[in-house]
RNA sequence: GCAGGUGUAGCUCAGUUGGUUAGAGCGCCGGUCUGUGGAACCGGAGGUCGGUGGUUCGAGCCCACCCACCUGUACCA
């Protein structure tokens, strides 16, 4: 029989993307800018690898029913486990832990990189993706995340996004730690529903008030008729839930919550929870974040104290925020995209410590470099321009000494700085044309016998001579026009091919055409 | 994980009440053409019809289970 059967499949896992082209060049191109504002903040590179000892990266420790949950996990030959990691800021607090001693406090650094998660993947969400972080790490003031609001409102600026496109939001878990408990939330024996009220309040921008009010009492029931369980609040608590958590969001999806400004909220939020020291230590700060961003200059529309924010569940333990895009983006079908948040990040006063025991205060972000760039391009904002391919010298003639002329003119080429190639594959003229063409070769290069006894070389504009094809309706009349194609003298070579390619560089310019 | 939907060529899809050797367009490769991308004409490759089992003389079509993908939802450090 055939070994078809054991031939293997080629295909990639779900949930993973080849990339290529002009993505890679705009991803390369973003990453650039965002390096350029966090080295300017006074941020300095590192780079962890992408496993670390699965103990070391938090709460993932793979059990015998399900090892891999959220995390891609594995035993190394000693038999420890070890996992790819799911994020980049749990390697910096071991990091940090490790070389405490040595390095400067504050601890001011920046990466980039794949981070992994083992989980269903959805529309721009995959199992490997890239995130850019800076932290600060071993400073406690709220000055410290301020900056990091006002860097995070410089980033996106400098990839690209209009002011006014974005807004960094910012809550504070105290402030959300106080009020649950203040409704009768607090205690051990209330973890599980805090946390089901905090993911409900999280869900604000996807569900809207009037799907957070369900999940916050009895529970929802989606499209699709799967019900999800609510935190089951009374009346009182939820009311109370709405007045200060779901009031004042910037862009309500719904009538009901009232928009007020920043400043009244705090206001409302230090009278109504007075006594309950939790909140009001949250007050506190976002004040002071707030007074400091609009000290430098940075107003509500680019940095707003958000009620609504929550973040992660498992590790923040002061300010939190999120950088949301606000333009409003239609889908082919004419329905509005969300983006989501494409950037968050927070205070993590107890990431390091769980390695040395004493609290080192800690606060940064991360930014989703794949979401963002996909919301540049929706903006219109990523060069999508194919990269140009090189100049490609054809094989007409595979004589041993022939071949040595082409090669010959590539290594002219190229000696002048431009990309170039001989053709290496089998086919004839015709393939080597539409490989080319596949390139998006700007040129070829053309030299039969008839050419090489004249000691010329044919020179054919691509570029051009796809412009002027699309005028000749028949075949044999295309054919014989040979578009845009000339013969230049050998030694003339390279500076022909200088002229086409500066043709196509400054294609406004064409009047002398 | 839960709910719903969809699986026929690389892509988009046809395929009669179950009936010989499963089709089209586009794409791909080659030829017409010792000389030219697109177009044209001619030819070619490419399918265990998602998988397994069942019903039947006979299954792409009917039944059961499984798998994959899509959408929503849950989880998301």
């Amino acid at each position: 029989m055939s070994t078809q059967s054991n031939k293997p499949k080629a295909r990639l896992p779900r949930g993973l993307v080849d990339r290529h082209g002009a993505e890679l060049t705009a991803t390369r191109a973003m990453l650039d800018k965002i390096r350029a504002v966090y080295e300017l903040y006074g941020f300095d590179a590192l780079e962890t690898p992408a496993i670390e000892y699965t103990d070391a990266l938090g709460k993932f420790l793979p059990d015998q029913d399900r090892p891999n949950e959220g995390v891609f996990s594995f035993q190394d030959d000693d038999e420890q486990w070890l996992s790819l990691r799911y994020d980049l800021t749990a390697p910096l607090a071991r990091h940090v832990a490790e070389h405490f001693d040595a390095l400067p406090k504050p601890f001011r650094s920046y990466r980039a990189g794949f981070v992994f998660r083992n989980e269903k993947p959805g529309p721009g969400r995959f199992r490997q993706f890239m995130q850019f972080d800076a932290d600060t790490v071993g400073a406690p003031s709220v000055s410290a995340d301020a900056e990091i609001c006002m860097m995070a409102a410089d980033t996106l600026e400098a990839v690209g996004i209009a002011r006014g496109d974005y807004v960094i939001k910012v809550n504070n878990r105290k402030v959300l730690d106080g009020v649950l408990e203040a409704i009768g939330l607090g205690g051990d024996e209330n973890a599980g529903r805090r946390l089901t009220v905090l993911r409900a309040i999280d869900k604000l921008d996807k569900l809207g008030v009037l799907g957070v009010t369900q999940l916050l009492g009895e529970g929802r029931l989606d499209d699709s008729g799967d019900f999800t369980k609510g935190a089951r609040l009374d009346a009182p608590q939820i009311l109370t839930i709405r007045k200060t958590m779901l009031r004042g969001t910037p862009k309500p999806m719904n009538e009901d919550p009232v928009t007020i400004s920043e400043t009244s909220w705090l206001d409302q939020l230090e009278r109504d929870f007075a006594d309950n020291e939790t909140a009001s230590a949250g007050v506190r700060e976002l004040r002071q974040i707030a007074q400091l961003c609009r000290a430098a200059g940075y107003g509500e529309d680019r940095i707003l104290i958000d009620p609504s924010v929550v973040r992660g569940l498992e590790y923040y333990t002061g300010p939190v925020y999120e950088a949301e895009l606000t333009f409003e983006v239609k889908d082919e079908h004419g329905r509005p995209v969300r983006f989501g948040s494409v950037a968050g990040g927070g205070r993590y006063d107890g990431l390091v410590a769980r390695f040395r025991g004493e609290a080192v205060p800690a606060t940064g972000f991360s930014i989703g470099v794949s979401r963002l760039l996909h919301a540049l391009a929706h903006l219109g904002k990523m060069d999508a321009e194919p990269e140009i391919g090189p100049v490609v010298v054809l094989v007409m003639d595979k004589q041993p000494e022939r071949i040595a002329d082409y090669m010959k003119m590539v290594s002219d080429l190229r000696a002048n700085g431009i990309r170039a190639e001989m053709y290496l594959g089998g086919g004839g003229m015709k393939a080597q044309m539409k490989y080319a063409d596949k390139r998006n070769a700007p040129a070829v290069i053309i030299q039969g016998s008839n050419e090489k006894d004249a000691g010329e070389v044919q020179v054919k504009d691509l570029v051009e001579g796809a412009k002027i094809a699309a005028g000749i309706a028949d075949n044999a009349e295309y054919r014989a026009a040979r578009p845009a194609q000339f013969a230049v003298k050998e030694a003339e070579l390279v500076e022909a091919i200088r002229g086409v390619l500066e043709r196509r560089a400054a294609p406004s310019l064409g009047l002398a055409d």
